[in-house]
DNA sequence: CATGAATGAGGGTTCATTCAT
DNA sequence: CATGAATGAACCCTCATTCAT
């Protein structure tokens, strides 16, 4: 519960854009939902892209900074990789409008992805190419396979998890959390094939 | 180069809704670009929903008859799962629109994903889990890990190279297919993990 | 049952001009329930306009010629006013599209009452003016009211009870037709009050 | 003049529905009139439908209220049959745009009769048949006729008369108002025939 | 005669944004 | 800060009418 009409409208507009879509959500839902009054959203907020923007950056922030961190880090490298599925499930856990955004409205948005949000991609890309890389090169991870074919797999399988959790609305349970990590990894590292 | 107009709208739909994504497709975009007078769209399609439609129910028709032609044959799951690869890759270029839409407008819209929607996704996803499950009895995907996780990752890293391929508007040659294909089956049979 | 398809057209157009409302009436929906081609409605008649003009002309004419033959002929006042009345009825019984469309169509259609319409009106109104004008003369009707007052009572009444049975879409047995035209004689020549 | 916004589009409203009936009239029409922006008229009305029954059910409500007035007060029968005239004329003298929606695109309209429409009828007319019966019951009206055939007789003469003035655009002067009331109560009452 | 594909102007409605209070 | 009335461009859809076959 937060205090500030800020970030009460914010804050609204996450559910608001996570129920809705980007392009079904009403500047009326938004302030309704906050309760708060029309205009008080244009007040802070220039505009309906605007806001929808600052909840992108906060996302990118958020995933860049994770990806900075694993990559300075010196923790071996299936660590790094298992940092990185936490991060989305604990995020989803703790802001799944946030992540449910991410999935339907920026990830796969051809609207979304115009300059600009292209960019964006290509940089979560490549910090994460950066940790295969280096996996790669410390002999952990098979070097037969072009760095970012690696990237694409793991966080195509990242991507995919998520993509059912935020369709289906589900919570994540610890528990599942933990196995969820496990049988990413595992696959990933040493493959669905039976000895 | 197709005779009939409602053929010719499709198509023109077809690109339309890759160029700008469902909503901000104009119909006046799809009559224009199909050549066709405004009222003609209407003629033959009740609306911009249906029109959608159509050119989704087309892509889910031809998905499932390929799965369900892999699931029916004899083929040893290997080439199964190949075969599945190959279909996404082999359409991509073939008709690029049709993926695409499936990619950015379908596949995690949080629009789409209501009623009709989420259950058009089980059937796919049933349809490939009877694949994987098909391969761990035979003995040839290991079982420690449920079908369905195989699934959401062997999908999932799929989906992740297509979505490259349309977000970037790549082309697809025979050479990168063959690549793909690959990389994916190799990653995900013998893991990514060195030896 | 007609054969050839002008009248089928015209038959149709009653029923659906009826049914819906000459604004809610779609020239696709007579030519569907004419069983014709869209195209054949247009080769028999300029348009809509047209269309509904023909029928309204139709009724015209047959009130007219009522009235025509009415004022003529040497009945006594009370037989002709009770003609009246049964010619609503019975052409009711007979043709109840005709006389629904005139009751919901035309009668008060602040759209159909410019310059000519209005004009039918007069006439109709002068017309059965001149059988009261008649009436007074001849000493059966009271003359310390003008027969112009005489007139609106007596088809504002006749049109009351019609409405009735056209917006209830109710069906005129021969026994409530002569219950009707008894009551609306009784209370128009003797008057509702009791002696 | 009215102050309020609201209350000055209903007044617009009134007068574009007036003069170009309920289908011809245009929601621009009504904007410009009322001398606002044509969004305006959405902030306060959900759409046209809306806005046209906001002014029926006004009209419904003076109606019944004028009648319930009636038959509750102890006034005698003529007279309470006079009010009800009044009524009509005194209205049409004050807001002629009222009653000529009424007349023109209620009253008769097959599209206002479905469902709740014909239910407003039958309300009137049971109001004004109470009247009647009690007449009948104190002796002032005949008995030898069913009291919804007086209704509908007595109803019919006025709507006759209101509607001439509709359709005519006619001013009611103090002086034609009562010369109606008398001739409609005379031969209501008395009848039109020669002692 | 008969068909139905083709046209396009017109109208209701939505909604992001502005602005006076 | 806060409100919500006010604006109007934009868009989907309808449907009378035309016309090639």
């Amino acid at each position: 519960m937060k205090n500030n009409k800020q970030e009460i409208i914010v804050e609204a507009a996450l559910e608001v854009f996570r129920d809705k879509g980007y392009a079904n959500t009403r500047m009326a839902d938004i302030a309704r939902r906050a309760g708060v009054s029309y205009g008080l959203v244009y007040h802070y907020f220039a505009g309906k892209e605007v806001l929808f923007d600052v909840i992108v950056e906060g996302w990118w922030g958020q995933l860049y900074q994770m990806l900075k961190d694993e990559g300075a880090s010196d923790t071996e490298c299936r660590e790094k990789l298992e940092n990185i599925i936490k991060f989305f499930l604990d995020t989803y856990a703790e802001e799944p409008n946030l992540v449910s955004i991410f999935v339907t409205e920026v990830s796969r948005s051809s609207v979304y992805h115009t300059a600009g949000g292209l960019a964006k991609f290509r940089t979560f890309f490549s910090l994460t190419e950066e940790i295969m890389r280096e996996g790669q090169k410390k002999g952990f991870l098979r070097s037969d396979i072009g760095p970012h074919y690696l990237t694409y797999i793991f966080l195509g399988a990242i991507e995919a998890f998520i993509s059912i959790m935020v369709l289906g609305k589900e919570e994540v349970t610890r528990e599942r959390r933990d196995r969820t990590i496990n049988g990413i990894i595992k696959v990933f590292l040493f493959g669905a094939g039976a000895d």
